[in-house]
Formats: C-alpha cells, structure tokens, sequence
DNA sequence: CGATGAGTTCGACAGTCATTGAACCACTGA
DNA sequence: TCAGTGGTTCAATGACTGTCGAACTCATCG
C-alpha cells in the first residue's frame, strides 16, 4: 500500500505478538501518550519522551505490525493512533487491563502516595 | 528462601515486566495449562507441552522472576502454580484478559475448521 | 550404598532486540 | 530551486533470549 508500512489483519496476528508489543516500557509510554491524545502526529508522542528519530522509527514499527496502532499519512506528517477498537475485538479486554495498569508499570509500590 | 528461588514481591514488578513474561507462546502455553490444573506438578506442565527439562525450567524461572507464578517444593517435587490473586491485586483484568484470550493465541482466524 | 527420578545449572549457539548516528527520502514553503 | 522539517532506512554494536545437551544436585526407594 502506503509504501511497505503494512498493518496486519488483527487476526493474523496471535496474542503473543501483541503481547510481545506491549512488552516494552517504551512502547507502554507511548501506548499510554496515544492513548490519552487519540490520533495524532508521531513527533508529538516522541518528543514528549525523548525518543531519537530512529529510535521513536523503530518502537512505531513494533507496534504497528504487532497491530497495536496504525499509522495514516495527511500532508506531509505521519499520524498515529491506537487500533483500540479492533483491538478489543480481537482481544477482548487486553487494552483495557494494559492502559489501566500503565500507570501501575514503575516498580513503584513503595510509594505512600498511592492512595 | 529455599535456594535462590525468589519470588518477587508484586510491588516491585512493572507491568512491562510481567507483560514481557507473557509474550512467549512457549510461556502462554504454560500459564494456560497451569490455570486449568491449578497448582501442579512442574513436570505435568512441561511433558504435556514437549518441552525439554532445561527449556522447561528456564521458562519456569522467567515465569516465576516477572512474578506470574509461584514454585513450592513438596517432597522431592516441585509444584507451580499461578499467582492468580495476587496479579489480580496488582494488575486488575490483566491475568484475566490474558488468560480468556490464549486460545485464540494462534494467527488461526484464516481457519476455516474454527468452527 | 547404589540407582532412579525431578529439576537445576552450565556452556554454547543462533536469533532477536533496543539504541545510536548518519545517510537518505518526500514534502513544504520561501 | 534551495533549505528545512518529518520521518525512514542502514549498519553497527551490545545485550538479551530461546533452545539444546550434558553435567550436576538432591531426595527418595531398593
């Protein structure tokens, strides 16, 4: 299509796959930022985080062929968003147990805070 | 504790942590059989799957260390079972949503026998 | 004691992954 | 047309991972 960036039929892709997406405190960072933003230009969400060009490139690609987001063109920007729907029909509750407990992601537990 | 068999407080393990310790079908294949066994013998798990024994017991150890399960010697044996409410505590819906999604772990939607 | 069974550990090997920096490409705006 | 911006690709590197087989430990049973 666009170029080579395919985005795989959720249901070619298996849980472990997505699994293995999510797997990354990076990636989590920027599944939590996309998905607090909704669609959006992807310098947004690595410059917020400090990500390298080629760097943010390569975790972009992770999720998107892990089916974790996708990725459309408009003008001369790339803008990413989060396949949530699909995603919660494929994997019912996934996404939602995942982004519910990034915030839980730190080993942070010791924190008297967490009230 | 018994030898260096530690398993980690939930507290101190990230979501990307026990997410990592998911994202390998060799590892789902595990849990899955562990959740409908409930606490059994290690070596039930692994004959059932093929594994060899120091496959089995590396899979064990990442599964044990991202604190997915716990190990108990009883007798000369060892037994494993999930820490089902304790990563309920900590991860609400995630062990759930992993676990109801792992049969449909395999790309196998293009499987016309699904029914 | 010796043998057996259950599991762990070790060394090795191949494959994957995250990260970086530089080069590159495509589009926009002057 | 030239410069700048947004993003991708490439090559390289170090780290980690999954798998295997062989050696090892440790408790139990004869």
């Amino acid at each position: 299509m666009t170029r080579d960036v395919l985005h795989p039929d959720l249901d070619q892709v298996g849980i472990a796959a997505v699994l293995h997406g999510f797997a990354d405190p990076v990636r989590l960072h920027m599944v939590r930022t996309m998905h607090e933003l909704g669609e959006c230009q992807c310098s947004l969400v690595y410059a917020g985080l400090g990500l390298s060009k080629s760097n943010a490139s390569h975790h972009f690609r992770a999720l998107r062929e892990s089916g974790i987001l996708r990725r459309t063109q408009r003008g001369s920007q790339q803008y990413a968003a989060l396949r949530a729907e699909e995603l919660e029909d494929r994997f019912p509750g996934l996404l939602a147990s995942v982004l519910a407990n990034i915030d839980a992601a730190e080993p942070r537990a010791s924190d008297p805070r967490t009230t």
